[in-house]
DNA sequence: TATACGATTGAATATATGTTCAACTGTTTA
DNA sequence: TAAACAGTTGAACATATATTCAATCGTATA
C-alpha cells in the first residue's frame, strides 16, 4: 500500500555481520572454500556451458577432426570453430596436431568423454 | 604479403556440403544429437557456471538456510541472492519452505551434492 | 495500526560472451 | 610464382547475463 515512509533502522551495535541462525550459518561458513576456488571452478564450468562448444567436444569425442570438417559438420563458419577451439585448447580440453595446412583436433579430457559416452541426457550434469 | 587479389573459387558441383575426410566426418555426423539436446544441456550447465550460484549451492549443500543468512555468508545483497535462487528454483536445483516471513532453502539435487562432497577441486567438472 | 523486517520483483546498468566479417599466415599445387 | 586453401586473428557487433537500486509484498511486532 503506502511507500517510502520514514524509516528508522534498528540500530545494531557495531558493523558486525549478524546471522539470524548464527550456529548453522557459522558452521557453514567454516566449510566455505575461497572466492578464488569458486571463481576458477565456475570458469571451467562456463567453458562447457555453450551449445556450440558442446557440439565440438562431442564431435571430437568421436573422432579426430580438422577444423574444416568440424565447421561443415556443425554448419557454422571456420572462424567460429577456430575461436572456440582456441578457448578449449586454453582450458586443456582439446589437443591438436598440425599436418601440412590442416590442424587435427581431439578431445583431451577423459571426464568429458565420460559425460558423453555415459548417456548424455542421462547424467546431465 | 599481397592481399585482396582476384579470387576465383574452385567451382564445386552443387551446394552440397563437402567433407575433407568424408568417412570419418559422416560417421561422426551419424552419432550427433539434436541441436535442441545440446542447447538444453548447455542451459543446465550454464546455471552452474557462476561463482555466486556455486557458493549458494555449496552453502545449501551444508545446511538449510534463509535468504538473509546466505546473503550475509556471501557478503552480498539480499536481492542478488533472491534473483539467483529464483533461477536455481526454476532449474529445480533447490527447494524452499516458508516459515513466517522467512524462506528456507535447501539443495535439491543429489548429483550436485556429490560434486561438492567428493572433493570440489578433485573432480572439477 | 504503524513500523520493522525478510523476501521478491522489475527496471536500469554495466560487463561478458558468442558470432560475424575481413584481413592475414603458412602451406600446397597448378 | 601466383592462386587456392586451411586455419588463425582482431575488431565490431549484438545479445546475454550478473549486479544494483528502488519499490513492493506479506508477516510479525511494538
Amino acid at each position: 500500500m503506502a511507500k517510502s515512509m520514514i524509516v528508522k533502522k534498528h540500530e545494531h551495535d557495531a558493523g558486525e555481520v549478524e546471522f539470524i541462525h548464527a550456529e548453522k550459518a557459522e558452521s557453514v561458513r567454516s566449510m566455505m572454500r575461497s572466492d578464488d576456488q569458486f571463481f576458477r571452478f565456475a570458469e571451467k564450468i562456463k567453458t562447457l556451458g555453450d551449445p556450440t562448444r558442446l557440439k565440438i567436444l562431442f564431435a571430437l569425442s568421436q573422432a579426430e577432426l580438422c577444423v574444416c570438417d568440424i565447421a561443415n559438420l556443425l554448419c557454422v563458419s571456420n572462424s567460429l570453430i577456430s575461436h572456440h577451439l582456441r578457448l578449449l585448447k586454453t582450458m586443456r580440453l582439446v589437443r591438436y596436431r598440425r599436418e601440412g595446412k590442416m590442424a587435427f583436433y581431439v578431445l583431451d579430457d577423459e571426464h568429458i568423454r565420460n559425460i558423453f559416452t555415459e548417456g548424455f541426457n542421462h547424467i546431465e550434469e
